[in-house]
DNA sequence: AGTTAAACCTGGTTGC
DNA sequence: TGCAACCAGGTTTAAC
């Protein structure tokens, strides 16, 4: 499921209820990616601050008890319940609180929750080390994106998905990008004029924006912490639509496969 | 060093 | 209907 967009509305749908909240119990299921790295039981009793989000982590901080770095991975929903219903069988981990009981919901497992001292001392800081800048950090300006793009040879598409130039991007938010600046998702990084990594640039923010708008794309899994699913995967130009007329050429989308992911792109709009 | 496959899992859909 | 093959919002890890 997630991408920045949906981990950023898990984010906003948790933070405010959250914060300040007292830790009363935690329940792990299935192992999830890594094991969490600490006893359950140090995590009672301690408070929870406020919920912030980098690339498509979470980091939950627990005061004195350090905090929680969590990752929804493929197929990983959030839920914050007032009254826990038992929990099914991909339900994986509960951090129950005075204020209700945050759980994580993950058929796959390729999701993680794992707890560290801060978020600047491992394993979080490792796991966050390789990231790319924030899409929306203003920071990030044309040239600085140009530049790192002038540095990498792998496909435009590949160095999306990446996330080590750029983070938020995942299968569906690089294609419609790319396609909304005109771009073929094969065309090599560092051939992209400073002009076209500037419309780019652009088109990622704006890709993101709109999805976040929407609540974020649910193709099966995804739900808001309210069990709201999102709405961009319908608006969406190519992801998902092989072989269905692109929006502004009405020729025949297309699908590659690059990097063992599926890449939707119309071969008319987008230039190499 | 930098790019590309393999691996982690489960379940829904497609095709024979 | 049954079953195999293929596909899926990610990213670490191992291998060219």
């Amino acid at each position: 499921m997630p991408e920045l967009p949906e981990v950023e509305v898990t984010r906003r749908g948790i933070a405010p209820a959250l914060l300040g909240a007292r830790v009363r119990s935690v329940r792990l299921g299935k192992p999830l990616r890594w094991p969490l790295g600490a006893d359950p039981a140090t995590l009672v009793g301690s408070r929870v601050g406020d919920v912030t989000r980098r690339g498509k982590y979470l980091w939950l901080p627990l005061d004195a008890a350090g905090g929680l770095l969590l990752h929804l991975g493929m197929s990983g929903s959030l839920a914050l319940l007032q009254s826990a219903p038992p929990h099914g069988p991909h339900d994986h981990f509960d951090l129950t609180t005075d204020r209700g009981t945050l759980r994580l919901n993950d058929p796959r497992r390729f999701g993680a929750v794992v707890w560290a001292p801060a978020i600047d001392a491992n394993p979080a800081a490792t796991l966050l080390a390789r990231l790319g800048a924030e899409p929306f950090d203003p920071a990030l300006t044309p040239a600085g994106f140009h530049a790192a793009l002038q540095l990498r040879r792998a496909p435009i598409k590949a160095v999306l998905l990446a996330g080590d130039v750029v983070v938020g991007a995942g299968n569906i938010y690089a294609c419609e990008a790319l396609f909304q600046a005109g771009i073929h998702p094969a065309l090599r990084a560092d051939r992209i004029s400073r002009p076209r990594a500037e419309r780019l640039l652009g088109a990622l923010r704006a890709t993101l924006a709109r999805a976040l708008d929407l609540g974020g794309s649910t193709l099966r899994d995804f739900t808001d912490v309210h069990g709201m699913s999102g709405a961009y995967q319908t608006s969406a130009a190519v992801y998902g639509r092989e072989g269905q007329a692109c929006p502004r050429c009405g020729g025949a989308v297309r699908r590659v496969v690059q990097g063992q992911r599926s890449t939707f792109f119309c071969p008319v709009c987008q230039r190499r």
